[in-house]
DNA sequence: GCGATCAGCT
DNA sequence: CACAGCTGATCGC
């Protein structure tokens, strides 16, 4: 849970994701998505009352955010004060202090987070410097290479602060598996319980939150088969999450809730009453979508377990994982890093530890090797200052034309505008390229995934197994009862899944974790650890294994309950995960689709911009660059760039990765780089990538 | 009657 | 298994 303050040491006059105390005295409000956690204050009465005396504040937020907000009446207040932003729009936004008069600005820039429908990170850039908050994002490793606007000049931003999501900055969530491989782990046990007869049903048991939808769509689009939820209208103008729910319960998948939902299932009764269908009784399983129960496990997991006869536990994460978080601290590389959330157990003090040396001022003056950022032009290595101090340098490289767009209420709100940021920005200062981006092996997802799993975090909340129940687990380590063939049609055929431990290619799992992680992985990944024997010790380092106790008393017996489907199908056919385009269907946004595959001509022009710049060809430039937006990138580019896997360039889907700006055709190094690692067989293409060409 | 806060529960 | 909520009790306005 997001415990950051709401304002911003560069920027204390915007506040982001808190609205309440002295939240209320902001010239600029903005929304990151729609978790309740994020919106304190927001419909506050206070908050109303500072709305109807201060006529020039505004709300800023995606357009899916803003959807959905306005969903709930509770804030229609708020409807004609928000201003919706296109994700990767550069956008000045006016300060203004009403009391005194006062204007100052910013530009902001909406970076697509990953985290749930609508959400983004804030990209800041004004007179104090650029910074970075991320709100809650799940991003893979690699993904901010390519973020087109984290860029400028071929290079990285250079970013003074980022306030970080740091829900999973914990080395026990050193590795959560990809979306990709979570999803199929779903999708592979849903298939194997719902094609068994038309009364084989799965409940998907989801916290009340948005975040879940990438999984209700994917599974719909697997099977043909809707998704039952108890509320739709809020995706009402999101046609692509719309047609995969339904509120009609006659279907086989269920996420629908209710306050007693785990009693009704103990009797085989969905959450929405259903316990049979033409009067045959259902069989039902539940899938209970899980991080940190599988965050505590000690031993090498699945990404689907078997927790109970008919209760599933499947990893899956809208956070990103302590690898991923460092990866893309270490890439982005800010000179300070302010920890948004604390874990429980750890400190602010702890987080920033681990990630301060990500930071500027901890790196090493000798130059490390940044093997994706080489994708990019490097036009001159700058002698980069490490100190940070005011170096008013100017950055000398040719501006860069940037994708454009309109903002949607260019009427509405005429002083906002979509802005060319390019290096000419003050707050940009050339950063040496060589930057501190730090490789780790990333073979995870290779490995095979036929692992045993003996925890059982059982709390009493899952099932309670008889071992009679547990006729389909498989444990490897603990002498099995051969299967009694009861009630089979009931059980999943573990076999199709299941291989034996000494299926496994040991050796792909790791040795004990050094300290020094430079290079090598760390072994603690969710499901892989290392096998057997020891490892009541948490393959973390020590300092980490305060947990390790607390599971010693759960009890190895009952941990012999669980069972596993092997994650793997990475390549699964059409599993995408961005096929959402969770763009809401409202005018401003067909206007700007249209918009956006013509030649754009802004309707206003820029006369306010910041940039000092009094000259308006910037407005010839803005249509130049979403000319090229339809297809920003020349073939060879494209080529290049194709584990973006989006080429619907229209669609803003809120997983969507925009393409690397400024990449260039590889030269012969590089390509070896990457030819040497698909031949070890890493995963630096990013797995989606196959399924592009496929 | 509403909101804020907290315990308890997923 | 504190991912993001909900409900219900209590207290203050």
């Amino acid at each position: 849970m997001s415990s950051f303050g709401g304002q911003m040491a560069e920027y204390p006059t915007i506040s982001i994701d808190r609205f309440d105390r002295e939240n209320l005295r902001a010239r600029a409000y903005f929304l990151s998505h729609c978790h309740k956690d994020h919106m304190k204050g927001l419909r506050a009465p206070t908050m109303k009352r500072r709305l109807e005396c201060s006529l020039k504040v505004f709300l800023y937020c995606s357009p899916v955010t803003k959807e959905l907000l306005l969903t709930n009446p509770k804030y229609r207040f708020w409807e004609t004060r928000i201003v919706s932003l296109e994700i990767d729009t550069p956008t000045q936004i006016p300060l203004i202090d009403e009391a005194s008069g006062k204007k100052d600005e910013v530009v902001v820039t909406l970076l697509p987070a990953g985290h749930c429908p609508g959400s983004v990170m804030f990209l800041f850039q004004g007179d104090n410097g650029t910074v970075l908050y991320t709100g809650d994002f799940r991003l893979a490793k690699g993904e901010a290479v390519r973020m087109e606007l984290l860029h400028s000049g071929g290079r990285v931003k250079d970013i003074q602060s980022v306030y970080l999501d740091t829900t999973f900055c914990d080395p026990k969530y050193y590795q959560i598996p990809s979306r990709e491989e979570c999803l199929n782990g779903i999708l592979e046990l849903v298939r194997s319980w719902i094609t068994r007869s038309p009364f084989h049903v799965v409940w998907l048991n989801c916290k009340a939150a948005y975040g879940y939808e990438y999984l209700f769509t994917n599974l719909s689009e697997e099977f043909g088969v809707q998704v039952h939820v108890d509320k739709l209208d809020m995706f009402r103008n999101m046609p692509d999450i719309l047609h995969h729910l339904t509120t009609d319960r006659s279907t086989q998948i269920h996420a629908c809730r209710h306050p007693q939902a785990e009693e009704y299932f103990q009797w085989s009764k969905l959450p929405c009453g259903m316990t049979s269908k033409n009067r045959n009784p259902l069989h039902v399983i539940s899938i209970k979508p899980s991080t940190m129960w599988f965050g505590e496990r000690t031993r090498k997991t699945n990404v689907i377990v078997r927790t109970g006869e008919s209760s599933y536990r499947a990893c899956f994460s809208f956070h990103s994982s302590y690898s991923e978080i460092k990866d893309f601290m270490s890439y982005i590389c800010p000179v300070n890093v302010y920890p948004n959330v604390i874990p429980v157990g750890a400190t602010v003090d702890k987080v920033v530890e681990i990630l301060k040396p990500l930071c500027r001022s901890s790196q090493s003056t000798e130059p490390k090797y940044k093997p994706l950022g080489k994708l990019k032009r490097v036009k001159t290595t700058h002698l980069d200052s490490e100190e940070e101090e005011d170096v008013d340098l100017f950055d000398d490289s040719p501006p860069v034309p940037l994708r454009h767009k309109v903002p949607n209420q260019p009427a509405l709100h005429p002083e906002v505008f979509p802005v060319i940021v390019t290096s000419q920005n003050q707050s940009e200062k050339p950063r040496q390229s060589t930057g501190c981006f730090k490789e780790e092996s990333l073979q995870i997802s290779l490995m095979a995934n036929y692992v045993d799993c003996q925890e059982s975090n059982s709390e009493g909340e899952e099932e309670l197994d008889s071992l009679a129940s547990l006729q389909g687990a498989v444990d490897p380590e603990t002498p099995q009862q051969p299967p009694q063939q009861q009630s089979d049609v009931d059980v999943p055929q573990w076999e199709v899944f299941f291989k034996r431990n000494n299926d496994i290619t040991d050796d792909g799992l790791e040795n004990v974790p050094s300290s020094t992680e430079a290079g090598a992985s760390q072994s603690p990944r969710l499901f892989s650890d290392s096998d057997g024997e020891s490892t009541h010790i948490s393959s973390q380092n020590s300092s980490q294994s305060t947990h390790i106790s607390e599971q010693g008393s759960q009890g190895w017996d009952s941990q012999s309950d669980t069972v596993l489907l092997p994650s793997q199908e990475r390549n699964c056919s059409d599993t995408s995960v961005n096929k959402g385009s969770y763009r809401p269907r409202t005018k401003e946004n067909i206007l700007a689709s249209q918009q956006e595959q013509n030649i754009l001509c802004p309707t206003k022009p820029c006369s306010d911009l910041k940039s000092g710049d009094p000259d308006v060809n910037i407005v010839p430039g803005v249509a130049e660059a979403t000319t090229l937006s339809g297809g920003k990138h020349t073939p060879e580019e494209k080529g290049l760039l194709s584990y973006s896997t989006k080429t619907d360039s229209q669609s803003s889907s809120d997983f969507e990765i925009p393409s690397t700006p400024d990449a260039e055709l590889p030269k012969q190094e590089h390509l070896q780089y990457f030819y040497e690692k698909l031949a070890t067989g890493e995963n630096i293409i990013v797995g989606r990538n196959t399924k592009a060409h496929s």
